[in-house]
DNA sequence: CCAACTGTCCTACATAGCTATGACACTGAA
DNA sequence: TTCAGTGTCATAGCTATGTAGGACAGTTGG
């Protein structure tokens, strides 16, 4: 569980914890059911306040990635997203269109951006089958 | 050159401004060289401060979208984005890897990505032949 | 030149957001 | 029970951000 800050992206720190652990979740560095660092410790590696900690993870929770037990820990939820199909469907293609848009200002075709999406499954899918094996 | 803007959104204005204008220019809704309504009748027409309008064509023009000249006007760019191209790439991969990053989590499979993501350019493509032909 | 239009800059204010601190509440092992 | 660990909540301060109003500067047609 390696997390990497930097102070002066302008993106708050909570939010930086957040994202990473997620990428974690989604490569399989961290497998459901498995305990988070917890928010103190946590904290003082990174030099930051444990709110800031508290708040990734109080935001992870409300997104259904983690489950916090009080005076246990948090785990990563096995199933990610109860929410119904078409909701899920809404909010990715929002997500999409905005990558689709930008493509266009960025004069790429559906044929590169097609590529460029295989290639980072392809990313994605290379760390996963790393994480399958030995863990760090 | 429709504009909605949702107040309770949290979405600041001047990004609301900003990306709708984007969207129609990607859509084919705007052409190179086309004149933007000027900053004050729109701030009037959508009851907002004539400064929001100024800062949506103030993010627009660092982004190469649009080309602004003090007493003329506003004028869609041509030439989109003057980055080169691995910029540009790293750009609309990072874009990517979020919207990848969150199919992950809703449950979606590559396959299934892909075919969203023909689906917007389906979508993209129509609304620009509609263009094409008359407009509003 | 003048007037009406264009965009631009400076300043200020209000609010939202992020971070920080302290106190509290729950759990599990000694 | 006690204690050391866990997460949670309430509060507060500080900064960044969004928005607003006034004054300025370039352009164009009368």
């Amino acid at each position: 569980m390696l997390i990497q800050l930097n102070f002066k992206s302008g993106k708050p720190v909570y939010l930086q914890v957040a994202d990473q652990i997620k990428a974690a979740a989604a490569s399989g560095a961290l497998k459901p059911g498995d305990p988070l660092p917890s928010i103190r410790p946590l904290a003082e590696e990174l030099r930051v306040n444990r709110n800031t900690i508290a708040k990734a993870y109080s935001e992870l929770e409300s997104q259904g990635v983690i489950e916090s037990r009080q005076g246990k820990g948090c785990f990563l939820a096995d199933n990610h997203s109860p929410l119904k199909k078409d909701i899920r469907r809404k909010l990715l293609v929002e997500e999409i269109d905005q990558a689709v848009v930008l493509a266009h200002h960025l004069q790429f075709t559906r044929k590169e951006f097609l590529a460029l999406v295989d290639e980072r499954f392809d990313a994605l899918e290379e760390k996963q089958s790393q994480n399958a094996g030995g863990k760090s």
